[in-house]
DNA sequence: CGTTATACTGTATAAATATATAGTATAATT
DNA sequence: AATTATACTATATATTTATACAGTATAACG
């Protein structure tokens, strides 16, 4: 997918704005409505290179022919993808590890949050977390000691407690008599934080 | 919402596949070739009867503006009350049992339910259950063993596994070794069983 | 410096589309 | 027996819509 400017980002954004709003795709001459252009044709431009670049798809000759592709990482609202516990590399939101996506109210665990993970194993099973569970979380870096974190280390994607116990030095601690602490020493061992648990669901 | 004809809900199955499949609603043309009626006016009056009974909305004069009215998404039925473990005699679900009340998608576990039950104390935690937990609890009385059910015995309400190891001894055990078994028989003890456990939300 | 991509206005028009009107026919309801 | 809802065909037409053509202007690229 090839970069896109930000006129056509505008472009794409008003087409998904308003199929959510309408629950179908704008004319050439609703786009000059909802971003000021005063010719259609500036719309059909905009399209054409949206469609050369791989975001939309024209259907020719059709009215309102327009669809977008790759919908589930611009997710509607209230569709949270679930995704597995994916190998470090490919983008966690990508499509093709998407398992399902869940109709979910937004705000329905206080706070916002941006997927759900599925668990394997039961490193925190002495947390409440079982396998299968569905793990609501938020794509943030303000992490405090105590919270669930989703890290990656290296190749490995894990859910474990957080705790700093030096400036350099983190404990990622499993709730599992059975496994053992992660030590990181940061300076020697690249961790990335996806985000934090706010919340869980268990389908049964 | 009114009933629907067969025909009817062919057109509006027509027209949710050709949403699926394009991204955009049909013309009455389009429903015409799908079906194969031969006047774009069959689509049209079958159309008008939909939007008469509610099942979808038709935007005048633009063309394909047709879009499928979703109860399950846009309906605001889907508020479940939030209960604590309440003593018996006093009906679970009356007013002043309600801590609040929940937005959830209907089916959201896969299976219909009732009300959230808000957990007390650490029986159930090797099951993942957790102290302020919320159990989505379906009414039913249709229990197998290894179910976690909402019992209730004399004047206490408890969340246990349940297991009937005779036809009037019923055991309800305790997800945790520091809680022991309880053994109901049924000629003695007074049992009823509230429900059962179909799923579970934790907020944090 | 010429070329190419972006970002527009303005106009024109063939094709697509919604939708009204005029019928026919059947089954259910009053 | 008359009315109403469903389920269609057939035709007509005003409107909507996509899309081509003719320009203008600017920034980036090699």
């Amino acid at each position: 997918m090839k970069d896109i400017t930000p006129q056509q980002q505008k472009v794409l954004d008003c087409i998904q704005v308003y199929i959510n709003k309408t629950g179908f795709p704008p004319t050439r001459a609703d786009i000059c409505r909802e971003l000021g252009f005063k010719s259609p044709n500036s719309a059909e431009t905009h399209l054409r290179a949206l469609e050369k670049k791989g975001f939309i798809s024209i259907e020719s000759g059709a009215s309102r022919g327009i669809s977008i592709n790759n919908p589930e990482i611009t997710h509607l609202e209230n569709e949270y993808p679930i995704v597995g516990l994916v190998a470090a590399g490919s983008p966690t939101l990508a499509s093709e590890n998407v398992e399902k996506v869940l109709n979910c109210p937004k705000g329905f665990f206080g706070s916002d949050f941006d997927y759900f993970l599925r668990v394997r194993g039961l490193s925190m099973k002495d947390a409440g977390i079982m396998e299968d569970d569905l793990i609501a979380v938020k794509k943030t870096q303000e992490i405090k000691n105590g919270d669930i974190v989703i890290a990656r280390i290296e190749d490995e994607v894990t859910v474990k407690y957080f705790q700093r116990s030096a400036p350099n030095i983190i404990h990622l601690k499993p709730a599992n008599e059975e496994f053992s602490d992660i030590e990181v020493n940061l300076e020697e061992t690249e961790l990335y934080i996806e985000g934090k648990s706010v919340g869980l669901i268990r389908e049964n």
